[in-house]
DNA sequence: ATGTCTACTGATAGTAGA
């Protein structure tokens, strides 16, 4: 099974592209954020003709998440329920009965004066605490956007990135308290000294001069982890395809023996 | 060091958010 996490940017302006990454990768489950895109707006008929159910958490201009699926999947969880005011971000589903799949947009927290900020890290105390709660006798995935930069190989700017947003202490312990619960981050186990990038700003060339930032990860369980066969980030689909614009988000995907 | 993209609007150019 092929399962995936991408930060469309978009949806609707992004599906001409999502339709050439779907045909081209064959994933079996994804994880979408970023919609953009209320409920009554997405559009189920078109992925159905390309063989997928959708569950929709979605929302109006911002935020906005989804899975889809090749075999059966049912909703278990829309939002985290103290953090309903800061938009739709999480949803989770069971697949088939044999895998527990959640995907998130965790909160970008723009600047360390902010008020988003402290309710970046928030976020992350409903997320632990959600995590803590559901049943953990399978396997299991939790994917996304964190918009948390690991350790400074994750991002450009290295250990002089530490402090900025994205690198500071206070968002990197948030991000260890929810792996102490039991997650491996899929690709950093296969590839414990390799630099890969997830997303790159629009801006400034960034793409081209490899300042980018690993912000998009599967989560794994124990039980999840031992079943993975690779782990890609998708970094051709981060790419101008004709006149098609690319999300600032490269797809992350990983076949796993389920 | 900020050169882009998306969605929205008392829309048709400007703003906010990322």
């Amino acid at each position: 099974m092929r399962i995936a996490t991408w930060n469309v940017n978009g949806l609707r302006a992004r599906l001409n592209y999502i339709d050439l990454w779907l045909a081209d990768r064959q994933p079996d489950v994804v994880g979408f954020q970023e919609l953009k895109t209320p409920d009554e707006l997405f559009p189920h008929e078109h992925f159905a003709e390309l063989g997928y159910r959708c569950l929709v958490h979605g929302q109006k201009s911002w935020n906005g998440v989804a899975i889809l699926s090749k075999v059966p999947a049912e909703t278990t969880c829309l939002g985290l329920a103290e953090q309903a005011d800061f938009g739709a971000r999480l949803i989770s589903a069971d697949i088939g009965g044999k895998l527990g799949f959640t995907t998130v947009y965790c909160p970008n927290g723009k600047t360390l004066e902010h008020a988003d900020f402290q309710g970046k890290l928030a976020w992350y105390d409903s997320l632990i605490d959600h995590w803590k709660n559901v049943d953990a006798s399978r396997p299991r995935i939790l994917c996304g956007d964190f918009n948390i930069v690991p350790q400074p190989i994750d991002g450009w700017r290295g250990e002089a990135g530490d402090g900025s947003i994205f690198y500071t202490v206070e968002e990197r312990r948030q991000l260890r308290r929810l792996m102490d619960e039991g997650l491996y981050d899929l690709f950093r186990e296969r590839f414990p000294e390799e630099q890969a990038f997830s997303w790159w700003d629009y801006r400034g060339g960034a793409f081209h001069r490899k300042h980018g930032l690993r912000i998009d990860f599967l989560l794994g369980n124990q039980e999840l982890l031992s079943r993975t066969q690779d782990v890609v980030i998708d970094r051709d689909y981060r790419r101008k395809i004709g006149e098609l614009t690319a999300s600032d988000h490269a797809p992350v995907y990983a076949d796993i023996d389920i």
